[in-house]
DNA sequence: GATATTCAGATTGTACACAAATTGTATTTT
DNA sequence: AAAATACAATTTGTGTACAATCTGAATATC
């Protein structure tokens, strides 16, 4: 029963990060401690707890008295992401390339390997989640207690942004995604060889072709008709 | 009843950081749930609570069924600070020459009045908590969802490392200090005229400056005497 | 005598009942 | 009819009892 429990909240820590993650449960969903308490039969104590954690983690905002929602994400954030990201990413890039560990670069070959096969099976969560996945494995490789906080978040929130742009349906975006999977190589070799220089700057790359993308589907080419007269 | 209960949970919270901040909590100290209790007189629940919230800050570390303790500090995370901390200071200065509002330029003016007030007491927990406060309000200027994170939690191990190593026993590092001082002014003009290249270049300096004080601290110019050849 | 094992004490985790606060609705008043 | 107020229903916060887990000391075993 004790055992049973404390993998419950476990899972249900985990099932929670990956709903968020996927946009199952969406910015600013409501979060009812009943219902949740309900969904994995946990009573409200612990499960007030996961979303103390939660919050922490900055997966949700916690209200005093009136309850947890999961994370906003507005037009503001985006811009801050897009300011923030490329700093942090080519800070942990570089620290991944000077202390990765040989059991990590196994770890990070064997998430590119889930990676692409998300990109083939076209299921767009399972490639946000695998894409996760492989950055968190290289903010572990940078272990540097100070900058994790902030990329976790970023990494939060890259999830969930590429859950709302990404829609392979496009030509363009297809060929882009199959960019940043050979990015994902450069950077692999790029670590294996301990070369700091060469990842920090195919972290720019990287997100300079997330960037991009966006930039695409928020404002796309207008629609070719005239005015009309009558 | 509620007031006066919701009044004290958010002083203890707040009581919590500062003992943290200044060290009368040292790192690694034992957090008795039962003892903290007493102490503010609350009940059990909201005390988990708040050592969860804690922990999300950066605070505390809770480790499962064995108890919080305050955040440790070891030789690694020194370095692992003044890799960050140029970086992430740098960014958020440079963020917060290009938004801060006029009422927080006021704010940080009045922080770096009690900061001198400080130093000129020799109270070095206030001095540490004038500091940590001024480097807090250009955090709240730069209002940048992802940085921050990771810039709260190097102010809390800023104001921890100076309660371990900067004794004004020393001329030097008196002198150090006022050199210190004389920067913030600088990084308050800077900020006022938005210029963000200039008060980034300030953050380096300023980053420099600590991280020789360290040394100087933890590598002494050895004791001038002969070894003994009894 | 050193190591392994068992058990008691202390500490953390969970459940549930009750108190407080918030939100939305219905009634009253102008 | 519109606005303000009061009230009820829902939801969150707190207190306490009990269960599970960990730690360390005493005993048993080799």
């Amino acid at each position: 029963m004790a055992q049973a429990t404390r993998h419950t909240k476990a899972d249900a820590l985990q099932q929670m990060r990956r709903m968020i993650l996927t946009q199952e449960l969406p910015p600013g969903a409501d979060l009812d401690e009943v219902t949740l308490c309900a969904r994995w039969s946990l009573s409200r104590t612990p499960m007030r707890d996961m979303l103390r954690q939660l919050a922490g983690e900055g997966f949700v905002d916690i209200r005093e008295n009136r309850g947890a929602r999961v994370a906003e994400m507005s037009h503001k954030t985006l811009r801050e992401f897009f300011l923030a990201a490329p700093m942090i990413y080519g800070a942990i890039l570089r620290l991944a390339a000077e202390n990765a560990l040989p059991s990590q670069i196994d770890a990070l070959k064997e998430a590119q390997h889930t990676f692409r096969g998300a990109l083939r099976s076209g299921d767009i969560a399972a490639r946000a989640l695998a894409n996760n996945r492989f950055h968190e494995i290289t903010g572990e490789m940078a272990d540097n207690t100070y900058l994790l906080p902030s990329f976790q978040r970023l990494l939060i929130d890259h999830a969930r942004i590429s859950m709302t742009f990404f829609r392979p349906a496009d030509a363009e975006m297809a060929e882009d995604l199959r960019k940043a999977c050979d990015q994902h190589e450069q950077i692999i070799t790029a670590i294996e060889e301990g070369d700091a220089n060469t990842v920090a700057d195919l972290a720019i790359a990287h997100w300079n072709l997330s960037r991009n993308r966006i930039e695409q589907f928020v404002m796309p080419a207008g629609l070719d008709l005239s005015l009309g007269t009558a």
